[in-house]
DNA sequence: TGTATAGTTTATATCGTTAGAAATACTATA
DNA sequence: TATAGTATTTCTAACGATATAAACTATACA
């Protein structure tokens, strides 16, 4: 009966291995050699030390394990948002994968800040942690040499690309282009992108919006810059103000590209509200197939970018690293640069396939 | 630079105190001391001190440094699912709070099962961790001697009780007493509840399903149980079928309180699929004002359970307990129940607040 | 009985930091 | 120039585990 509640530290006195060797009568390098399952001990030794071990409660000092073996069991996941869906599901995949190879993950938002991003690369904390998986939003090709640590790290995306370390990455290009291409495949002819960063050169707005240009080029369709909305963050909210500025400045697309649902979402909010309909009047396609986007009205068709292969791609890199392996099969000194293919999820926001182009 | 990769250890070897101490030709307490601020160092030394530091590169070995003090200013959060937005959104600020108080977190997804929350409760790496935040869902009154643990715990809910340790909880009762009010107020009066898990007595469900009874009874109203749809799972599926199991059965109620969000997404779906209108049809009100809520069409109205102020508290309680410090100016041996205040936001789900009863 | 062989246990150094006490250097005052 | 008093620095012992190598035990075989 935990009565404790005294003054001072809150945890009562944990029994050390030394106690336990007392109690067993034996040495401690025994007792640890039953801890960590050494071959060599005498059925009767373990148990006596097995008992003593349960007599007493004891169980390893993790830090002190840590120091001596100079690892953690643990990694840190940089990422710009949690509570973004897309984000949460990485972070959950990323957790769920990690435990399957032992480790445990600290989550590190970083919050949409240069400065978050620099100190989850560069923080103090990092003799804590055996390696990182890295989302980078702020920081781009400019920064590259701020990425060469010397501890594991595999970064995600496609923004800052570098023979220096490890990537996974999602299929941006091909994903918007597949997109563009199956809205036209539809009949829309007058195809709207949704989230652009002007200005950007890589980062999943500008690699999308190439592959909608890509889309619209292998139709022999123009690109036509008045249908582009752009938009700095990619919440909901931010969806529906670009949708608006283009339906008020009275440009009406027949088709929709959103870079990712959430932009989708507020979209679809948006159309509605200025009395359109969705898919007859414009179609909406959007990017990541979050779970949400089956449950919007009407549930949304999405490219899927296969996150869970890059949560499982990415755990394993780091790990690999992390014990000195060579991940994947690379050469020595050679990096991975995977891209996780995406496939294209059909739902209800976009017309069906027929040539036929119904209204207008 | 950093050729390294060569086999074994991914990460070079690191300069200690020691190899900082033998290059600025003084002893190692000394770094210790420039390395922790302590006061009486001279500006020369210190100065000495730094310049080594940077020219070495030198961090702090956190392992060794949590040895010697017996904490690690890691504390874990342990929660049913990081997928979903409610518990993504009290981890990320949970993250945040923790932060502030220069504490990371371990965020620990318990995956809907007894065997994941007794693990986070007992599992083996429980010196790697200062303290826990608690948020049980199948773990029920039966099982509330497994929460005496001997480290600082704080439990999120009213899923169990016990003068034994500290609680944070948020209105469920009266947060839904409040929507269910509210719906009535706006002239609904056959309303139903989706969600409620049968048999069950304690847990969210439970006590929302209790604020709804209250809820009917001070207005006078009777109890039907034809409008109740049980679900076990809140995802936006489960809204939908739970939904559609009253409607297609012909019960067609004028207000609807989802015992969560994503519930009342599928509830709004479910009614838009039956051909119906939200909220000229049928009210539909929330709970948990999660992010999406205002992008739904039309917008939810919904119970915000001040998910915030849950973070802020628990944290606190928890350092403060981590301290040895009294949490709130408990008594000694007096534990934390707080209960965060709930508020109700009125969107377009719901009709306006007059008297007068339209449609139907 | 002696000796090699394999199985089992132990003594002790070490990981990199912090902390208490002891030692030394400095400053001001008598 | 002592001398007390304070400021600064160092010495050394922890923290609790793992690992090397040495020291025992048995067992087997000659």
């Amino acid at each position: 009966m935990s009565s404790a509640t005294s003054a001072g530290s809150a945890r009562g006195v944990m029994p050390t291995m030394k106690d336990v060797a007392k109690a067993a009568g034996v040495s401690v390098k025994t007792v640890s050699n039953v801890v960590n399952d050494y071959e060599f001990v005498s059925s009767s030794t373990r148990e006596k030390v097995n008992k003593a071990i349960n007599e007493l409660g004891y169980q390893v000092n993790v830090p002190a394990r840590n120091l001596r073996l100079g690892y953690t069991g643990i990694i840190s996941l940089a990422i710009p948002d949690l509570a973004m869906p897309y984000f949460a599901q990485l972070s959950s995949l990323v957790i769920e994968e990690s435990k399957k190879l032992g480790m445990r993950v600290l989550v590190e938002p970083t919050l949409y800040s240069r400065e978050g991003e620099l100190e989850a690369l560069h923080g103090s904390q990092h003799s804590m942690i055996d390696g990182l998986i890295y989302s980078p939003l702020e920081l781009g090709m400019d920064d590259v040499e701020q990425l060469e640590v010397d501890y594991p790290l595999v970064v995600l995306g496609e923004r800052i690309f570098s023979d220096r370390f490890d990537h996974v990455a999602t299929e941006n290009v091909e994903g918007a282009k597949h997109a563009t291409a199956y809205l036209i495949s539809t009949g829309c002819r007058r195809i709207a992108v949704i989230g652009t960063h002007p200005g950007e050169k890589l980062g999943s707005a500008a690699l999308r919006l190439d592959g909608y240009r890509q889309g619209l080029e292998e139709a022999g369709l123009d690109f036509d810059p008045k249908l582009v909305a752009p938009s700095r963050m990619w919440h909901r909210i931010d969806g529906v103000n670009a949708m608006n500025s283009l339906l008020d400045a009275g440009v009406v697309p027949d088709g929709v590209v959103a870079l990712n649902d959430m932009l989708a979402a507020g979209v679809l909010h948006s159309i509605q509200m200025h009395g359109m309909s969705v898919p007859d009047d414009i179609s909406v396609i959007g990017f990541d197939n979050s779970e949400d986007s089956q449950y919007l009205s009407p549930s949304l068709t999405s490219i899927s970018p296969g996150l869970k292969a890059v949560a499982r791609l990415s755990v394993r890199v780091l790990k690999d690293r992390i014990n000195g392996d060579r991940p994947l099969n690379t050469a020595p000194g050679e990096h991975v640069f995977r891209k996780v293919s995406s496939s294209l999820v059909v739902r209800k926001s976009t017309r069906s396939v027929q040539g036929d182009e119904q209204s207008i």
